[in-house]
DNA sequence: AAATTATTATGATCACGCTCACTTTACTTT
DNA sequence: AAAGTAAAGTGAGCGTGATCATAATAATTT
């Protein structure tokens, strides 16, 4: 078992589909993960060779999710004549990748999400510098110039406050998180017009 | 069995000063339910008709540890000149009281953190709810009037922000916290100064 | 093609958090 | 004081996530 490179990049394939399968038709917790072995046709520890836990699996599958779906191509976040409707839609798209994953979020807050959480896998930043490098895009786009590190850090902060409370938001539609959005990107957008180093004037168009 | 009210809290006194002590020495993980329940000197089965489960312990813990140490009576608070400065003096003090749980706040988000964490046993205000009507009581006495849903909701979101960092922050004296704590009140307040809906002169002394 | 080496796969096994059918104890009723 | 009742205690046992000594397989060397 050498030329397993493709072998192996195979297996992890049928784990992560059988992954996805099962956390969506069963959840997260009552998905075992001799349930997610035998569903990828392997032995039970052989799922453990491929991931160090369990929890790497979901942190695995949320990350793709919000890669695939990434924000830069997003047309709403384009069209935007605001930072503040970029963001929002930056954010409101980050949700929806998400949102299979609602409810494990506070797992994923100590590894992904965290402020160091680095990316192991050395290819494919982080969740968390992907997304900022988004928004300091964003924000050099229209007009903000480069974001301080304590912007950023700012931003991140509200960012993962928002996430805590919408994986506990029972709001039918979740409606009331969009809210909350609204008001913190209205809170940070405010505190960098004040606080930009460069121009804070909007950008022509 | 039966007069046992008295007994009953006997014992749970005990659980919980064994819990207290095998936490702080061992961390949460390497303690084991049924170490708690031997250094508490009763059957590993009976700790579960006390705390429905292991994360509940750790919840009570870190609750009684905030409650004890009310910001109310924190002389910083009270010499506090500015809003900011009283904000800053309440948050201080309760991540110093919840020190020892820091590595375990994740788990702490999705219960007693949480937005909607209702107080179970009825008495005792949940963490959060205490937590905002200090910050309401001050925000009246500095003269920023009564502080809208919104607002409140707005803090609170930044609050859970920050411990998700300080969860993870790993620099010496968790400084880092320290300044990013002073960064978003800054922002908070900045905020309130925009959207009071009183008069947000700072009253008399 | 046989022997050797490097990877990957396996499943019995572990310790854990938690459950539950049952026992023990403390009090009440007769 | 004997019988009855309800609260509290017990520990074997369950299913879990994870481990590890071992087996199986594929490539390399002879």
């Amino acid at each position: 078992m050498r030329v397993t490179a493709q072998t192996k990049a195979a297996t992890e394939e049928r784990i992560l589909r059988a992954a996805r399968r099962l956390f969506a038709d069963n959840g997260y917790e009552a998905t075992t993960t001799r349930d997610i072995a035998k569903a990828a046709e392997i032995a039970s520890g052989t799922l453990f060779n491929y991931f160090p836990t369990k929890e790497a699996i979901v942190a695995r599958l949320a990350g793709d999710a919000v890669g695939d779906s990434l924000a830069d191509r997003d047309p709403t976040v384009q069209a935007a004549a605001s930072l503040e409707e970029a963001l929002f839609a930056v954010v409101a798209s980050g949700l929806r990748s998400l949102k299979p994953f609602r409810r494990h979020l506070p797992a994923l807050l100590e590894t992904s999400l965290s402020p160091l959480a680095m990316t192991p896998p050395d290819e494919s930043r982080s969740l968390r510098v992907g997304h900022l490098e988004a928004v300091a895009a964003l924000a050099a786009r229209h007009g903000y110039g480069e974001l301080s590190p304590t912007a950023l850090q700012l931003y991140w902060t509200l960012y993962t406050g928002v996430l805590v409370f919408w994986a506990n938001d029972k709001s039918s539609k979740q409606e009331d998180t969009l809210a909350l959005v609204d008001d913190s990107l209205n809170m940070f957008v405010g505190w960098l017009r004040e606080h930009a180093q460069t121009d804070p004037a909007p950008r022509k168009r």
